[in-house]
DNA sequence: GAATAATCATCTGTATACAGATTGGAGTTC
DNA sequence: GAACTCCAATCTGTATACAGATGATTATTC
């Protein structure tokens, strides 16, 4: 996907795949040579990968030791639900001083051009991608890139759990309430905005979020019932 | 400082801290050989450590040229102090929420025992430290590991901005009045946690960041025109 | 004289080899 | 039988070498 794609970036975009889907145990040991081995490299450019996951938060790095995957506990989860809060309410805010209306306007238009595909979609994973979608775009409304970073770092590290977490919601109850609720936090935002009402705004995003992490936190059980279950590749 | 120091440990932090003083110059390509040489370390752990820096934001990658370094360019800094407000006044909400009383009165004893240094401190770098410390410990109070990483991660990038601010400030006002009021913003953040009043501490800590952000906005022009002075080493 | 092409030097990208550290197991001793 | 020690195998940490790419300089041609 990207234009030249060196071989340590083709490491990179694939370790970050496989700590996002947690294809490694959680607290175990990465195997250096058997990891180069699979993905085809030396260990030279996997190490380069490895080290940049560990700065994103994927990995942990214990000297003499190696690289272990970091587990995703109860209160990591909770840690970056938190974040997310952080980074989303100030975003808004800053949206609502800066963003013009045409901008906002085209992230409603992208609501309601994606709204048919919610209601049907049937994939988690695809939804999951259109919300993230809707999140990055109000994100890039703020101009503020430092907090797109870290949006989208802290997106990459969620990812498993709210797939988790849709799933699991999708078993229980019917599926368009959900969705419907969840676009309906998402235009209120966009409206807000436009109204330059940025306590609102915030404050709907805060609320949005925080519900999610409630159902989160009963996914993270279910979560941790599927991490060791053999993975295929 | 660190225990069991490996050297691509100890490579890391010596760059961390050339590019937290900007011994490199903005967008200038970083020669690998050289710098391994001047480090005393060959490419293989100079070039880990390197990666680990572009995860951070400190440098900048492009594949088949090589590392650069970024910038430090006006609406850079701005996107900094936007994230610092996000993920502090959120850091306060959460230390309203939970934080025990007892450890939010540790901080007061901390700003207690320091205040005397803060009034004759005569070293920007000292006073620095000294606030980044207590920004920390308040960090700390929240409990969230997630927000504590990213805070920890914008003080090392913004570090160098803030020393030229502090200094510019020395230069034109008097030096205890500047430090007063940062001192006050301080405990009133603290008073109105152990008050529980998380509206009240979240927006003083955003007014007291934002102060800081008017006044970097101006000693931006003073570091550029610093950046292109030759470095001694 | 200027522009373009070709060559050369330098630097990056990566594989590999080797040394030091660590872990697991086997053997011995109490 | 259990615990401790020692040895061996494996894995990490890093230097180095080499290939491919990039950029600059020079030479050649219009």
């Amino acid at each position: 996907m990207s234009k030249t794609d060196s071989n340590v970036d083709r490491v990179y975009e694939k370790l970050r795949k496989m700590a996002a889907n947690f294809e490694f145990k959680p607290d175990a040991r990465i195997n250096e040579s058997a990891l180069s081995t699979e993905l085809g490299a030396s260990r030279t450019p996997l190490r380069e990968a490895l080290n940049r996951l560990v700065a994103e938060g994927f990995l942990r790095f214990q000297s003499g030791k190696g690289f272990f995957c970091r587990p995703l506990s109860p209160a990591r989860i909770m840690d970056l639900y938190e974040a997310r809060v952080a980074v989303e309410t100030e975003i808004v805010r800053l949206a609502c001083k800066r963003a013009a209306d045409a901008d906002i306007r085209a992230v409603q238009d992208y609501l309601d051009a994606t709204e048919p595909d919610y209601d049907n979609c049937e994939d988690p994973l695809e939804l999951l991608r259109m919300d993230e979608t809707y999140h990055m775009k109000v994100a890039a409304l703020s101009q503020n890139e430092e907090l797109q970073r870290t949006l989208a770092n802290i997106n990459d590290r969620m990812r498993y759990i709210r797939l988790i977490d849709l799933k699991s919601l999708r078993g229980k109850s019917p599926v368009s309430n959900h969705e419907k609720a969840q676009l309906s936090a998402h235009r209120i935002v966009l409206n807000a905005m436009l109204a330059r009402d940025a306590d609102t705004a915030s404050r709907t995003m805060r609320h949005h979020i925080e519900r999610r992490l409630e159902e989160a936190t009963e996914a993270v059980r279910i979560a941790y019932s599927q991490l060791y279950v053999p993975g295929d590749d």
